[in-house]
DNA sequence: GGCGGCGATTGATCAGCGTCAAGGTCGCGC
DNA sequence: GCGCGACCTTGACGCTGATCAATCGCCGCC
C-alpha cells in the first residue's frame, strides 16, 4: 500500500514527525509504506536486526522477551505508539519480540533512510529525543513495579491505572487475555486467577474480560499506588510521558 | 569551578558534545561548571524536578528507585555516563535519587539551555537520541534481567559479565559494597551471601570483594548467559550500546 | 447435537527467597 | 588496648508465588 495525500496528513501529524522540514519528510515518506497485518504477525525478533521503524496507527502490539525456554510480556502499545526506535537509532539489533495481538494497521519506515533524515533534522532529533526519553521513563517505571511491588500489588495498581484511564466509571474492560495479562505483571496466570480471587472481599468482581471495582479507595490502600512507577496516560513504553507534558490528559481511547 | 579550556576539550570529546555546532556549544558552555562531590551526595530526589543535566567524569553514582518503605538499586553509573538525561528532555520529574559512592567529578549542564540547544542543533539531537536509545536499551536488559532469570543466574550472570569485561583474568573486583550489589541484582544481602555460597562447587572463591572464578566455562552453564540481557560493554543504562556500534571494545577500566 | 481444544480456574505441593535473630570479622576512634 | 559500629555471614522459619494436575466452561467445527 503506497502513501496517498490523507495518509501523509496523518502520519504528519504524529508527535515523531510534526516538526521535521517538509523536504526531509518527504524524502522520509518517499520510502514508507502502509501494511495491514492479521493477529499474531511477528512484526519483530528477538536479536535480529531490524529494518524498519513501525508506528502503530490502529490495532495493538505485545512486546515478548524471552531467555533460553522463559519468555515474559514486557509491553503492550497502542495506537500511536511507535516501534523498534531505538534498535532503528543504535542500528542494533530487536531488543523484543514484537507480535500483532489485533488486525493492526501500521506504518513502516525504512531504518537507513530514518537515520539518515535524524542527522539532518533538528526537529526529528528533538522528536526522536523525547520518544525514547518517553520510552526510558517507562521502562523504569516497569524495572521499579517489579523490584518495588508484590505481585498482588501489580495487579491491584494495573486495576486502578485501567480504572483512572477508562474514565473513572465501576467498570474496567481489560485490554488482553488474562495469560498475557499475567506475563505481563510478572506473575503466572494461576497466581493471577487466585489474585483476583483474593480481592473478592475488597469490591473486585469478574466477568470474563470486564472486571468491576466496587470500592477504587479501598483498593488503593492494597496497592501503594505511586506517580513515579504508575502512569497516569500511557501504558507502558512509549507515548505516555509526552502527553503529561503538553498539559494532557487529552482524551484517550480507552484500551 | 569555572570551565577552563582543557576541561572545555575534555568536554567537547564526549559523545554527546562531539557533533555539536562550535556556537551552540559555546553558548550550551556558557551556563555549565565542574563540580566535586564528596561520597554520598545526593544528586537528584525520585519525583523532584531536575534542573542540571548531570555527566559523571570521575568517581561514581548510584541510582536508587523507592516507593513507600521499599527501597532498590537500580544502576550504577560510571565514568562517563550521564544523568537526568530523559527528565531533562521532558522537562519532568526525576525517576530515580541519585547519590555518589565515591568522591565525584561532574559536569553540570542547566536544563533549559540544554533543551534549547537540543532545538537549535541537530548533531546534538542525533547525539541524545542515541544516548537515550542506550539508556532504554539497558533498562530492557535489566528489565528481562528480574523478570526471566532466578537470583542465582543474575549472579552467575553478573559475575561473568565483569570477569569478561575485566580482561578475563581469574579474579573479578566487585564494583560496589556487596548490600548495594544485593539490591542491584534484585535480592536481600542475606540471599547473596547463601548465593555466593552455592557457587563454591561450581569454583567460586570470595575473599572481601575480589571473586575468584576458577571454571567461568563451567559457570556459563548455570547462568542462561545472553547477548540480549547481559551487555559486554557497559554497566547498564547510558554509555553502554554506542561503544559497541562504534565497533567498540575499546579498553574500557576495570570497574 | 456431539466433539475437541483452548483458556481459565481450583487445589495440592514445593521451591525460592525474604525475614528475623544471632554471631563473626574488620576497621576506626578513644 | 579496648570497645563500638558497619558489614557480612549463618541458621531457622515462614510466606509468596511457581509447578503440576485435574476440572470446568466456552466456542468453533465436524
Amino acid at each position: 500500500m503506497s502513501l496517498e495525500a490523507p495518509d501523509l496528513l496523518r502520519i504528519r501529524a504524529l508527535p515523531l514527525f510534526e516538526a521535521v522540514n517538509d523536504g526531509v519528510f518527504d524524502r522520509l515518506m518517499r520510502g514508507a509504506f502502509l501494511q495491514r497485518f492479521p493477529r499474531g504477525s511477528q512484526l519483530t525478533t528477538q536479536g535480529q536486526p531490524d529494518n524498519f521503524l513501525f508506528v502503530l496507527l490502529e490495532g495493538a502490539i505485545e512486546l515478548e522477551g524471552s531467555s533460553s525456554d522463559r519468555e515474559s510480556t514486557l509491553a503492550l502499545l497502542w495506537p500511536s505508539a511507535s516501534l523498534c526506535l531505538a534498535s532503528i537509532v543504535l542500528d542494533g539489533p530487536s531488543l523484543m519480540t514484537a507480535r500483532t495481538t489485533k488486525g493492526s494497521l501500521i506504518l513502516m519506515v525504512p531504518g537507513d533512510a530514518f537515520r539518515q533524515a535524524l542527522e539532518e533534522d533538528a526537529g526529528l532529533g528533538r522528536a526522536v529525543a523525547e520518544e525514547l526519553a518517553g520510552c526510558f521513563s517507562g521502562a523504569v517505571r516497569s524495572l521499579k513495579n517489579n523490584k518495588l511491588r508484590t505481585a498482588r500489588e501489580r495487579l491491584v495498581s494495573y486495576l486502578l491505572a485501567q480504572h483512572q484511564r477508562q474514565g473513572g466509571g465501576a467498570a474496567v474492560k481489560l485490554p488482553c487475555r488474562k495469560r498475557v495479562l499475567a506475563s505481563l505483571l510478572g506473575m503466572t496466570p494461576e497466581n493471577l486467577s487466585r489474585a483476583f480471587a483474593s480481592l473478592g472481599p475488597h469490591g473486585v468482581e469478574i466477568d470474563g474480560s470486564t472486571v468491576t471495582l466496587r470500592e477504587p479507595e479501598g483498593l488503593a490502600q492494597l496497592a501503594r499506588p505511586d506517580p513515579m512507577i504508575d502512569n497516569p496516560i500511557g501504558e507502558s513504553f512509549s507515548q505516555a510521558e509526552r502527553e503529561r507534558r503538553r498539559g494532557g490528559r487529552t482524551a484517550i481511547a480507552a484500551h
